[in-house]
DNA sequence: TTTTTAATACGATTATTTTCGTAGATAATA
DNA sequence: TATTATCTACGAAAATAATCGTATTAAAAA
């Protein structure tokens, strides 16, 4: 699979949340939290479409795109390279991290917690 | 503080774990792992060194190159855009994803638990 | 001392990514 | 219908990143 760049992810991202979208509704999410012309808006699609990133229906005059990528797959693998590249290939100190400052709610903690225990009692 | 390239990222993570070292060192490092020429090394680092991301001693002749950012911050911001950019600005799923992927120890598990005990209760 | 080896500096080239302008077509509106 | 707005396609430019070759110098070895 091919990695996506900086903006494709950004993308991308807000395709994984609104599961379709046409340029212009990815365009103005995206022009919420930067300065950005609509055509290259469009054309990074485009180019995510070549690249088989991203789906998209041409039955209307404005294209609807959906990612095509598997959301998991993708994520896991820059995961995966963050942490090789970052965090010495330590997902406990990725981890540690990313709690100490995210500060998750009570529930969260607890859900995760859960997801310890899961993990432990699944392994042979 | 200028984020690291990818490139950039890959020897500033060498020299964190080796504290100090030569051009050459950092090199044969990297030299394991991917295909790459001494003076594209050298190149690099040079540009890190005018950005400040790495300091260095030029007293003798192969100069000694050191981590010059800090390590959890960089490693924070780098998770944190990762965080927005693909996993939707939500920690939790990026630590479930983390740790579902690398199946850590028992002993890590513990010390996660541990640390999320922690967090629970310096909470205000 | 002469030769070889190993280092930095630096510019140029290549590759990749991002941005943007413009043309052409279709739909919506006056 | 005529005009305006809104799409896509596409190419080209600009910005950024990575690679490499060569010159120069210093140290080490013969």
């Amino acid at each position: 699979m091919t990695k996506p760049t900086e903006s494709e992810l950004e993308i991308l991202s807000i395709l994984w949340e609104m599961k379709e979208a046409s340029v212009r509704q990815v365009h103005e999410r995206l022009a919420q939290n930067k300065e950005t012309g609509y055509t290259t808006t469009l054309k990074i699609m485009q180019i995510m479409h070549s690249k088989g990133l991203v789906a998209r229906d041409e039955s209307s005059r404005s294209h609807i795109y959906r990612p095509a990528t598997n959301k998991k797959e993708t994520q896991s693998s820059l995961l995966k390279n963050l942490m090789n590249t970052a965090f010495g290939g330590s997902a406990q100190n990725l981890v540690m991290q990313a709690l100490g400052q995210e500060k998750p709610s009570k529930e969260e903690l607890e859900e995760i917690r859960a997801f310890l225990d899961q993990l432990e009692h699944n392994k042979s």
